[in-house]
DNA sequence: GCTCCTATTGCAAGAGGTTGCAATAGCAAC
DNA sequence: GTTGCTATTGCAACCTCTTGCAATAGGAGC
């Protein structure tokens, strides 16, 4: 489960961070950032807080939401919103990636860096302008569904 | 105001398609339409309540939202999901469109059609993806807020 | 004009998320 | 160990959107 160093090694580098800001320690901040260190990838704002409640029931939801802001000034996660609008938690050193979703199946695929950097690239260029891959999620069909339903 | 031919005739038009489908002619539905007629580009449902509201106060939203969807369905307007995951409305005979939106300062660009034909290929030949654009909000940061925060 | 079938409405409840505010509790300094 | 400043919390209310269900009302057929 660990992924490198022990998970409290992770929310005691976090706890300084914060500390580092001025921002304090809490035991709610504590729970949400021990939920965040047994996740990897994609999660939505209701799945962290039902994984909150798990370990404390007290959880409010408003705390959960707050905290995961912070978290994400620090650089610490990042959000997006998935096909639905949603909102998505990106947690962990994985760098920065764009999704594609299908409407059809429902499946969703990250994005390829090369692809992903020909795309900012393409921005870059043309608008000056800087993407923010975490929150671009692509939405159309997919191979499988496009050929299922126009032959 | 109007665009060719008068409001009335494109909701005439309307009408005759959803009887066409076997569906309602209602009064709730003019009004969702009648606001729709003089609407242009972008629009999020709290937006088209309102409006609705304003015509007929007894507007309730789960009739507005679920007109809406009967629209999209036959075709007469596509929603997305804006920067900050609200629903919003692409209305009228526009062609389907990406945005580009900057988390700094909030504007948004409608993508231009060659740009977005270039990224529907490029999905295209990678994955055999059809993008959506209508669906296709890029955030970033745009050139201005760029230099202004990184000069 | 009247009937009947059923699409649609209105309502109420609920899910996910946000916000304002008074009370609480970190933590730094003494 | 106390004190005091203020970041955070918990709460409650609100917003946007969705869903289930009984009641209503288009409109096709007679």
């Amino acid at each position: 489960m660990a992924r490198n160093g022990s998970p409290p090694d992770q929310v005691a580098a976090v706890r300084d961070q914060l500390r580092a800001r001025g921002l304090r320690w809490t035991p709610q901040r504590r729970t949400v950032l021990e939920v965040l260190a047994e996740t990897q990838g994609h999660v939505t704002g209701a799945e962290l807080i039902e994984r909150c409640r798990a370990r404390d029931p007290a959880t409010i939801p408003s705390t959960v939401y707050r905290t995961l802001d912070v978290l994400e000034e620090i650089g610490l996660l990042r959000h997006g919103h998935g096909p639905d609008g949603r909102e998505e938690f990106h947690v962990g050193p994985e760098p920065e990636h764009g999704h594609l979703h299908c409407a059809g199946c429902g499946a969703s695929w990250e994005l390829g860096s090369d692809e992903a950097a020909a795309l900012m690239t393409a921005f870059e260029d043309s608008h000056g302008f800087a993407v923010d891959l975490s929150h671009l999620t692509v939405v159309g069909r997919c191979r499988d569904c496009r050929t299922a339903n126009a032959p």
